[in-house]
DNA sequence: ACAATTCCTATCGGATTAATAGGGTAATGG
DNA sequence: CCATTACCCTATTAATCCGATAGGAATTGT
């Protein structure tokens, strides 16, 4: 069975905030080539390529021809949220059967097993992952130092577990 | 572009969810054909009863066959978790690129772009939706009612919001 | 026996995912 | 200038998954 439930990181997704988090800890103004991000990461060159241009598009990052050019952030690596990288690479946070979770109307009878409640539930869901990758920055995992607020879910004892 | 990322209900997940509901408000005891569900939730037929097999298998839903047989809940609904429903249609309620958060292992140099912080990273975040599907009993979706501590998500003043 | 209902297997088109290939184009250093 | 570096663009791929349908076999109540 392949596992697609709540919380779905893709690859992609995954390679995008590694490479932003690369390019973070690059000295401001500094460039650094695609390929060369790729090899530090070791994620597939052409993908990546095609990852960074997404992020191009999308104003995250800055892009230089010619020798010596390359890939840096758009912005202060604290002023980049992971929410906001995923965003790029694959829309938005949330979504309920390829809808947004407040576009989704159950008859309001209940009848049909949904109603009112169920599409308050899905809106929880999304503002608790917000919580997380809306706070954390670029420059929190630069350092290797989640926000307080986001620490605080690895308390729970059994957050570590597998379930 | 197709929307993927961080919480993704799918329809199967959806459907799953509101077919329990149904079933959690009938009389206890009683129990209700696939078909009938499928007709008042507006579902595939087949579809669902897929999903009702595998919630079957996984003990969530005792079903009869024959006149006058059906499906019903195997457990109270107030013992029944949205997160254990995912769970079984879905598989694990989190995954980075495949795998389960706590088995990815970064390099703990971190040049990679990863390291031991963007695992917590991951947990945090199924920490955080397993704080929404964990606590939310299909009790409460067929009172209509989400406990305090989902709800309180909804106070947020931007979680209406699509960002 | 009959009808209702679950159970099982098989199949389906379309979309998505995670890439790869092969150039075209622009900027820089020398 | 001009070769090199590097981004930029279009196309294609195989494998997988998603959502759904079809047809019948097994079981049970009346």
């Amino acid at each position: 069975m392949r596992d697609d439930l709540a919380v779905h990181v893709s690859a992609k997704a995954e390679y995008a905030v590694r490479a932003c988090v690369i390019l973070a800890r690059l000295p401001p103004g500094r460039a650094m080539s695609a390929e060369a991000v790729a090899m530090r990461a070791d994620l597939p060159g052409k993908f990546l390529e095609a990852i960074l241009t997404e992020l191009r598009v999308a104003g995250l990052v800055a892009t230089q021809r010619g020798p010596s050019g390359g890939c840096r952030l758009a912005r202060p690596p604290d002023q980049i949220s992971v929410a906001e990288i995923f965003r790029v690479v694959e829309g938005p946070l949330a979504h309920v059967r390829g809808e947004r979770p407040e576009s989704i109307d159950y008859p309001d009878d209940g009848q049909a097993g949904g109603g009112r409640v169920l599409t308050e539930l899905w809106i929880a869901g999304r503002a608790a992952i917000r919580s997380v990758f809306e706070t954390t920055t670029l420059a929190d995992l630069a350092e290797g130092e989640l926000p307080p607020s986001v620490r605080g879910y690895l308390d729970a004892p059994d957050a570590w577990q597998s379930h």
